[in-house]
DNA sequence: ATGAAAGCGCTAACAA
DNA sequence: TTGTTAGCGCTTTCAT
């Protein structure tokens, strides 16, 4: 049987609204009886019930966490990881928990949501990719439930709690430190064109390149799966046709895929950049010149916004800007 | 105002407890009201609110996934999100959600699992790791709550769900293949002595040279924090001292390490093997030997033995032993 | 400052 | 086969 509000009443000799003032820390109450009742409670070992909790409160301090379930490649990605432990961090603090759950698809994150929602089950939910015109922010916006979303939702900016990196200047950033380096002829691979953050830094890309007076050759941009394998294929496809001097890639695995295929050239003559500073860029030979993304700190962020929308506390704004940096390394020292 | 089950009977003309009952597919309800009420549910758009649920039945449906946090590089170790997503896909089948709480010490650990359950909040506790004698398996035990390990716990084997590898076996066909292939003075470097995992690997490693009549010298094994540094000093600690010709490891992380050690030595003919075969390993040059444990699969079958000890299903067995894979590459072939 | 009582939405024993 | 009723454990008006 287990000890309930009614019990550490009956003990302290007390009734169990008081009890439940006290856990609540109501301000109206007496030192007296509030030690009374710690006593009992500690005494009888009692621990509030998260379960009625919730039911009386209408609130269950869980969030829910989409995760998509991509590609293994894509989903070994230590992105992933590192954003969860960053919401951890954050909602742990203020006493929120998380729940998890992969997606396979679109539709699937779509009834996840749903499903997260209607059965009551969160509080909020995180999204943790978005795509050009996301259904998921779509229905979240329409059903107008709490959400926050990693990465830039395309429209309704204002509406929306988002975290992104700036990853138009970041791949912006990139680039300009190759032309300044002196490489002139920049290709370009990424992953999909539905996803936000792969048509960010595409723009990134197309706006140093214009700035520095230099030409966009479509050519030498490809976008498609990340996957090692056909950024490969998508590295080939450009080298036989012509001869860039750098490729830029949207995440580590696309560098590597085409690290592969330079490999494989007569002339390796050609840096390459990386997106996402994983671990394994660094282990690589060479290794991998990327951008650090502070995966943790999208999390955490992201965290922060929603619980502080929950709590109906003031933000200063509706999103954050997490930073990013660039790492030189190997592979773009020729 | 929330649809209840109460305005979903009203429209169906039955009971609260009638729809309650079609929800549940109990047996004894017509078909025609199933369908009435089934109409009504449409009609209204209800959802049952599984908080009101779970106060009713004492059961959450949600498992307690408690995550390790130690350091970075072992944290960035896939080996945690496939054994996530393992855990997720079995139980995302069988209706079961999973809350995960990141835990920096073993007195966190058994903070919050002693919270999740408690609190309520969770039908099940899955540990990702084992240590020696490890206190939240022993409070599990004690309070007798469902739980599964992941790794062999060191006592009461029958009484606890676990899966794991045979990490005994495992490390003894890693050594037992270099001694086939010539390899005559092996090393050992290995994580923390107080995780099972390590002592199991370790004690196939002694048992292989035992088995080939080969000497076992303590000079040539070390235990410790496994990081790439603490690993790289590991091993010019050996190396200083002696010449191997081979080093196995527990981990890709540990062996990258030692990778680095040898790579400031003259003679860089040794060979070295990692364990869990981490996308790095395939990427580093020269490409790492190592074993594959099928972290997914590992997740799978602890959601699987806990959900079905939770629905009280008969099931073979307590405890799964998952295979394991070792795969040459070429940090092995000098 | 504290208590009584109703209710959060669902389930289950007991009746019918 | 279905309805009635009494909770599950906690919160929260409304009194006092």
């Amino acid at each position: 049987m287990p000890v309930t509000i009614k019990d550490v009443a009956k003990l302290a000799g007390v009734s169990p609204s008081t009890v439940s003032r006290v856990i609540a820390n109501h301000p109206k109450i007496s030192q007296a009886t509030k030690t009374k009742v710690y006593e009992a409670m500690k005494k009888l070992n009692y621990h509030p019930n998260v379960i009625a909790r919730s039911l009386a409160n209408r609130k269950t301090y869980t969030l829910g966490l989409i995760l998509p379930n991509a590609d293994e490649d894509l989903f070994e990605n230590p992105f992933f990881i590192q954003v969860m432990r960053g919401i951890s961090s954050y909602a742990q603090k203020k006493g929120y928990y998380i729940m998890y759950s992969y997606c396979k698809t679109e539709e699937q994150e779509l009834k996840t949501i749903h499903h997260f929602i209607n059965s009551k089950w969160v509080d909020g939910i995180i999204l943790t990719t978005t795509r050009f015109k996301d259904k998921c922010v779509a229905d979240l916006i329409k059903i107008n439930h709490p959400f926050v979303v990693i990465g830039r939702p395309e429209e309704n900016h204002k509406k929306v709690l988002w975290v992104d990196n700036d990853n138009v200047s970041a791949m912006y950033h990139v680039v300009h430190t190759l032309i300044m380096k002196g490489f002139k002829k920049i290709g370009f691979i990424g992953g999909e064109h539905e996803f936000t953050v792969i048509r960010d830094r595409l723009e990134g890309y197309k706006k140093a390149l214009e700035d520095h007076g230099l030409p966009y050759y479509p050519h030498l941009v490809k976008e498609g799966n990340p996957t090692e394998k056909q950024s490969y294929h998508a590295a080939c496809d450009i080298l036989k046709k012509d001869k860039p001097d750098a490729i830029v890639c949207t995440d580590d695995i696309v560098a590597f895929g085409v690290l592969n295929a330079i490999d494989e050239q007569v002339d390796k003559r050609i840096a390459v950049v990386g997106f996402n500073n994983t671990p394994m860029s660094a282990y690589k030979t060479p290794s991998l010149s990327t951008v650090d993304i502070n995966a943790e700190t999208l999390g955490r962020y992201a965290s922060k916004l929603l619980i502080h929308q929950l709590e109906s506390q003031e933000t200063e704004s509706s999103n954050y800007i997490v930073g990013t940096k660039y790492i030189e390394r190997e592979s773009t020292l020729l």
